[in-house]
This record gives structure tokens, C-alpha cells and sequence, in this order.
DNA sequence: ATTTGCATGTCGACT
DNA sequence: AGTCGACGTGCAAAT
């Protein structure tokens, strides 16, 4: 007889797995960790690695057997073939409170955008963050006032020819610019292509002040 | 008093948790699942998604004080402070066989390469597969009888225009090539870039059989 | 050890 | 529901 299943829970047991969906896989019987979670996210752990053996997206659905657990999400499926459950939690109590994030690469443009004269060797005349064009948003750019283009491409972390892909995407659309990636650090591939290709590399990260550091969106009480 | 530790363990614990490595992170006070591997990796699990609020890489260690569990791996740092263990199963008969995957990229492509002419509107003389050039390697390259250069990007999933842009690079450095994207599904968007520039979408899938099923590589015994 | 590109990427934001 | 870009991307293979 079957089931259906509503509770989260967290389970060690011995079972294989089969996946299918996007694409089909097999994954042999063994001990892992099993985890449904109150969204309907499932995920089987092995014992290495961050990622998961197997998962299914938020919205799953559980059907209990007595030695097989089925999951179905629109279509995909995972079936569960459970020899031995060695333990079983369920959890009522599961908290989600947000991770609050700080030091990404929005942070690390919103500090190029203020203090754009002490990274670009050009007066600014005119500064865009997230500047739209037909292949997407460029992080920075800058008219000077001499009316020369200045497209820039932020990463925080190090740049890789990845990053030189995406400026060279944007530049192809704001002719007569020039290119830039700043970043605290560049592979040296990157490093060539920028030379090979008359753009430059700038240097920001998260540990200079900057002069916008005292609280320049200070709210007004 | 610290002290190492080497077990690996799923635990359920009211903590709070303090990243600080690439970014830096704040999860505030709550129940979560921590799950510490053998390799090193840790897992910290809201109720909500297969992604982890807080998770470190293989080979990061671990010491133990009374109320908290410090997770450190090169550069990156994780504090746990530890309220209340409401459970925790310490594991060391914990699998880790491989996930046996069929139905990838790497499966279409040899499907696409195996059966050009059924796909490709000419004849090809020669086919090559992840043709490397000096951006790259192209997924498929052909030549055909009339020295015509055909380049296909390869998706298992629907084409988005980022493939566009994939091919876009190839056919910079493959001059007069004509460009194609294979995949079972392709966004109206890259499907109107296609039409812009010359290119082409080709339908493959995993469903039809191909010249190749019954078995080329068969062992010889 | 570093670089590169794939992934059942996942996830969030926006249309 | 579909599209797009970021990610503390993770991960494996190649260099």
C-alpha cells in the first residue's frame, strides 16, 4: 500500500537510487543521507562533497512504500529503493531565516561607481551602473569629458578570459570604447587578452576604505 | 577547551553561524541541519531548498569548543555558535559510490557526430569533435565535400542565447563557417539571433534511436 | 597547482 | 511560466 507523505524529515539508510528527468542516473545501493525538506527539496548525500548525489528541486512530492520511497516533481522522478532505515528524524521546528550578505560584487561596484576618478585615468562626465544594452547590462560605464567610452566589467574575484568574453560581448555593441575589468586579481590569460585587445586591468577590492566608507546612504534620522 | 575533531556527523542544532572567506555572511539564530563528511565538507541546511545557507569545501577541519564549532579551510573561516544539540548521529559506515549518469552533452554530441548527415544539409568529408581552437574547442566541427565549415554548439537542454554568444566566438575565429546550435529545445531568443546571423538550429534529442544503438563499441570480448 | 567549461547546475529577479 | 544573469557557484578534466 501507498502513501502519501507531508512531514520533513532527515534519514540515514541503506538504498540505491534512481533518477530521471533531465537526464537518467543510477546510483548503486549504499548508506546515504536522506533529506526532504518542508518545500518538498530533496537531497541524497553520499559521504564526500558538498553536492548531493541526487535532489529534486522545491515542490516535490513524496509517496511512502514500505521499501520504496517515490519523488515526483513535474517530470522528474527519484525512486528510493530503502533496504534499512538506521535512523529517522522528524523535524517540525526547521528554521529559514535569511543569510545576510555582505562584500559581493554589487558592493564591489557600487564602490567603483563612487570613486570612479581614483581607478579610470579620464575625468568622468557621466557614470552608469548596470548601463542596459541589446546583449544585457554592462556593470560599469563612464563617459569622460572628452566624450570617450568606458565600459567596464567587475568581478569579485579573480577575473578569468570568462570575464574578457563578457567585455568583448559588450564592447561589440558600444563601438570605439574601451574595455576594462576590475577585479582583485586577473588570470594571466585574461591579462594577455586585455593587452592583446587595448584594454586595461584595475585593481579594487574590499579591504581599501574608499571615500564613501562613512556611511553615505545614512538614513536621514 | 578546544579540541580536533575527525568524525563525520549529522547534527540538528539551535545555532547561529558566521562565514567570512570569499564573502562574508550572517545566519542568524535558528534550527538547522550541520552535517560535517569525511572529506571535510560542511553542510549547513535551512527548511527550505537544496542549497545550503552555509556550506565549506573538502578538506576543512574542524575544532570543538563547549558551545562552538569552528570550521576552518585555507583561507575561509566558519563559526557555529552552538546553543542546543536537539540530535547528532555520528557516521562512519557513510557510501560514496559514484552517480552513473547517461543521457549528457557528451552523449548528444557523440549522437550528433555519429549521424552528421542526418542532421547537417551537406556532405561532410571530415567531422570533428571538441575542435580546439584558440578560444576553445568548438563541440562539433564539420567540413564538408564542397570545403564548406560548419560549427555546431551542442546543448542537452534548451538553447538560450547564451549559446548564441558561445558560438558567436567560435565563428570569430572560424572565418566563413556557418554556425549551428543542437539541442532539443531552443529560446525564441537565440532562435531570432540564429536568424540574424546566418545560423541554423538543429533538433536532437535522446529519444530517437540513432544509426548507433545497437551496440558500436561492443567489446570485442 | 591552476585553468577551463559543464551542471539534473540552483536561485533570484524580472517579464 | 519563461528568460536571464549571478553564484562564497561546485566539480572534474586537462594543462
Amino acid at each position: 500500500m501507498t502513501v502519501s507523505c507531508s512531514a520533513p524529515f532527515v534519514a540515514y539508510a541503506k538504498c540505491s537510487v534512481i533518477y530521471d528527468g533531465r537526464a537518467h542516473s543510477v546510483l548503486e545501493r549504499g548508506n546515504y543521507l536522506i533529506c526532504w525538506k518542508q518545500d518538498g527539496s530533496l537531497l541524497i548525500h553520499g559521504s564526500m562533497l558538498c553536492a548531493p548525489k541526487n535532489y529534486m528541486g522545491s515542490g516535490t512530492t513524496m509517496q511512502c512504500d514500505e521499501s520504496q520511497w517515490t519523488f515526483v516533481h513535474k517530470k522528474e522522478k527519484i525512486v528510493v529503493e530503502v533496504d534499512d532505515v538506521m535512523w529517522r528524524h522528524v523535524i517540525n521546528d526547521w528554521s529559514d531565516h535569511p543569510v545576510k550578505m555582505t562584500k559581493t560584487e554589487r558592493e564591489l561596484r557600487q564602490k567603483l561607481v563612487r570613486n570612479v576618478s581614483e581607478y579610470l585615468p579620464v575625468s568622468p562626465a557621466a557614470v552608469y551602473e548596470e548601463f542596459q544594452t541589446d546583449l544585457g547590462p554592462v556593470d560599469v560605464m563612464v563617459v569622460a569629458e572628452d566624450d570617450s567610452v568606458h565600459v567596464i566589467e567587475v568581478k569579485r574575484g579573480r577575473a578569468s578570459v570568462n570575464a574578457c568574453i563578457q567585455l568583448e560581448k559588450y564592447l561589440s555593441v558600444l563601438k570605439d570604447a574601451t574595455g576594462y575589468i576590475a577585479a582583485p586579481a586577473i588570470s594571466p590569460k585574461a591579462l594577455k587578452w586585455l593587452n592583446d585587445h587595448g584594454g586595461h586591468y584595475i585593481f579594487i577590492d574590499f579591504d581599501q576604505p574608499g571615500c564613501d566608507q562613512p556611511g553615505l546612504d545614512a538614513p536621514t534620522l
